[in-house]
DNA sequence: TATAAATCGATAATAATTTATCGATTACGG
DNA sequence: CCGTAATCGATAAATTATTATCGATTTATA
């Protein structure tokens, strides 16, 4: 009988600092290092160097090597494995307005498992259009097109008064996931999963520690 | 002799959960409440209402009333002093491409106490320009401004190859607080808070959610 | 006016996360 | 080829955050 190491689960916290490791990771190798110990990884990146032992132990097959540190292909390759960029996500995103269309435009996604496949808006100046590729259809086929291609996430840039409507809407397709740019929070069923990419929640959070830094001083 | 209650301070899941009771305080104050108890809250936000009491115990002069809950207006105002949003900060912009314009068009930082008060950018053909209200100006003009105006909050928005130089620029001019969007990570000087605002981190985190979803059924 | 139901704050218990410690291992320089 | 310094993983300790419990308080109502 084999015996699988039950995997100790990644907290939020770690799974929100791989992708930071792996960003450093590939500047890394692209610099042409081979090579990278927790200890200089803590440093850059200003964390403890136990914490990024335990996070990497986490996604690394490879254990590293007391006095070289860890192979940098291979805790890419680990990360990239753990976070899913090798079974990328397909999704839909409804909006296509400044916010909508800048994530549109944005190559990034690709390099962290994402895949938009096809944008919905309500406005006509917009349906037929394709921003980087991706064709904007009308809000009426989001729920056929994310049932046909058997989509299971969303990402949400219309104005609030809105979106909790598109949300009960791609709930109802079968999307499992949704992506909510819209500052308001939405009540959607218990089984699908949302992260609020809360802006207002970042700048308090810049906010507080700017006026910690000066209060300092 | 005044015995201040030295009061406990906020952790960071704390301040990253008052902008949403916020929105969500103001939402029902618009719809014409006058009370809300925690438990009411957590409901809605999908808390547990210890913890929105203990939060809302820290920002608030009055306490909740048995059987009714907290005044509306006095929990609002007691989120917005604590959050600073009554002294705003002024801030600059610098990378005026797409999500440099979107951010400089969104009104909503104005409800959580920012004020870009200017845009800098290399590219001429958007130096000189308006965006809501902000005008655009050469970069080379960023660290005067700054220092003239005295301000202690920058936002990034350029590329990511040149998004180090930037921040390093920033903070000679006197910037205390840097909010990054740039998919890289900045060495910069301890005293400089800075919050990345990372997309790829966010999906991570929305990916996980949705296998562990998908897994359990 | 007495009773029931809802809610609070305080305190205690639990859980999660981060940090410290330590013996073992390995590359590198002399 | 040996000693030194860097690094690792494992385990333990400390810290921080969340959740549970409980007596007290207040409103509404019978």
């Amino acid at each position: 009988m084999i015996e699988v190491k039950a995997d100790a689960v990644a907290s939020k916290a770690t799974i929100s600092r791989l992708p930071v490791y792996l960003r450093f990771l590939r500047d890394k190798l692209k610099a042409g290092d081979e090579n990278v110990s927790s200890t200089a990884i803590a440093e850059e990146l200003r964390l403890n160097p136990v914490q990024v032992r335990k996070d990497l132990a986490l996604v690394s097959s490879e254990s590293g090597k007391p006095k070289l540190g860890f192979r940098l292909k291979e805790l890419i390759e680990g990360i990239e494995n753990f976070l899913g960029i090798c079974n990328t996500h397909d999704a839909v995103l409804c909006g296509v307005g400044s916010l909508g269309s800048t994530l549109l435009k944005y190559e990034g996604f690709k390099n962290y498992g994402l895949n938009i496949v096809a944008a919905f808006d309500t406005n006509s100046a917009v349906i037929g259009k394709k921003i980087n590729g991706i064709s904007v259809f009308a809000y009426d086929a989001l729920p056929k097109t994310v049932k046909r291609l058997n989509i299971k996430m969303g990402i949400i840039t219309v104005p609030k008064s809105v979106a909790q409507n598109v949300a009960d809407n791609m709930a109802q397709s079968g999307i499992m996931a949704i992506w909510n740019f819209a500052p308001v929070h939405l009540s959607l069923p218990e089984e699908v999963a949302v992260k609020y990419e809360d802006l207002a929640a970042s700048l308090a959070l810049l906010g507080k520690k700017l006026e910690d830094t000066l209060r300092k001083e």
